[in-house]
DNA sequence: AGGGTAACAGACTTATAAGTCTGTTTACCA
DNA sequence: TGGTAAACAGACTTATAAGTCTGTTACCCT
């Protein structure tokens, strides 16, 4: 059932949802129907199973687990940021961030999917605000700054880099992405952005 | 045969290339599937004729022509970005940046069609770059400043915005967004930006 | 050991997709 | 006005999708 969910993500990952049959699946793992709708109703609720385990998880791990609790927010954010595109850069069969194409192949199509999908990208959104604000009493970042509007800038642009990395060759992409937001950063620090 | 590509390409917008079918166009036309295979040889094809005119077009009349030949590349950018997001908030439906949107959903699945999508958004980036260009020599921009970092960094933060703007209902994401971009662009520039 | 249930196999149904093909309409021109 | 070709109609084929259903295996507990 664990492996089903784990293939099923990541051939809904690197297809689309839609583009990516029950049989797709099961045929990866030699599988038969029966044991697929034997642990699932649908090919939705099996979605958004794996929404709520899998790609929720991943979210959490991948960018939510690596700034929690940690000081010096804008530097430990970039440094974030950068290991995820690195990770990309360096993975040659990349195809962007999975909950960013989610939500954009299911924008219209399918409600119920988005709110699950907009629950996990308002989970990392409330865990960005919380370590902007404890940096700002913290002493780290100016307090005139907008905390929801940087939260909405950087999430913003991580989701374009990650589209625009996808097919790019320019091996530069990520640097110079890094580079900017930095230089974006050190206008709101109090102290140094290194 | 113009109508066909007019419809089809807001369905494709709408539903997506593969859940949209061609029977969902004629539909939408009252014509049948004769009609459709004397003008198009394949699905395919027709996506790609319509990316050649329609798609290309509609991304340099919103985004490209608003800043050609423009003095003062900051602001005329800010200002360009600024009503294509009005445009789309006013729209009660808007499903996104169309051409982003193709590309998360061709990405690994058909190298042909994502060639022609890369090629939109690199006479974007050009134009971009250009404009950007000519601001340093006119006097308008910092002469440190790597324009295809900044232009890398704001077609990314543009595409996020968008798919982000899509299902939130938060007002204030438009404003906050263009705060934070005037704010950046601030920091690069020799006159001032309004 | 054997009975019972969880877990799975796979043929089957129904719907819908892309694309084909034959026949019909419409428009235009001599 | 009549003939010709462009433009279209729509039934048909073939493939593939989601989901159903009946039968079979594997395992666990007493």
């Amino acid at each position: 059932m664990n492996r089903i969910q784990t293939t099923g993500m990541e051939l809904f990952y690197q297809n689309g949802y839609y583009n990516t049959s029950i049989d797709d699946i099961l045929k990866a793992l030699s599988l038969s129907k029966g044991a697929f709708y034997y642990h699932f109703q649908s090919k939705e609720e099996f979605f958004i199973s794996i929404s709520q385990t899998l790609l929720f998880r991943k979210v959490y791990i991948d960018l939510i687990a690596p700034i929690e609790g940690k000081e010096d927010p804008l530097n430990t954010i970039l440094e974030c940021l950068d290991n995820n595109l690195q990770i990309a850069e360096n993975n040659f069969l990349d195809y962007g961030f999975i909950l960013g194409n989610f939500i954009t192949e299911f924008n219209g199509k399918n409600p119920e999917i988005m709110s699950y999908l907009q629950d996990i990208l308002t989970v990392w959104e409330v865990n960005l605000v919380t370590i902007l604000q404890k940096g700002k009493t913290d002493g780290y970042i100016s307090r005139h700054i907008d905390s929801e509007s940087l939260v909405s800038f950087i999430i913003s642009s991580y989701m374009g880099i990650r589209t625009i990395m996808v097919e790019s060759k320019n091996k530069r992409l990520r640097y110079n992405y890094i580079q900017q937001l930095r230089q974006y950063f050190k206008t709101m620090d109090l102290r140094t952005v290194v």
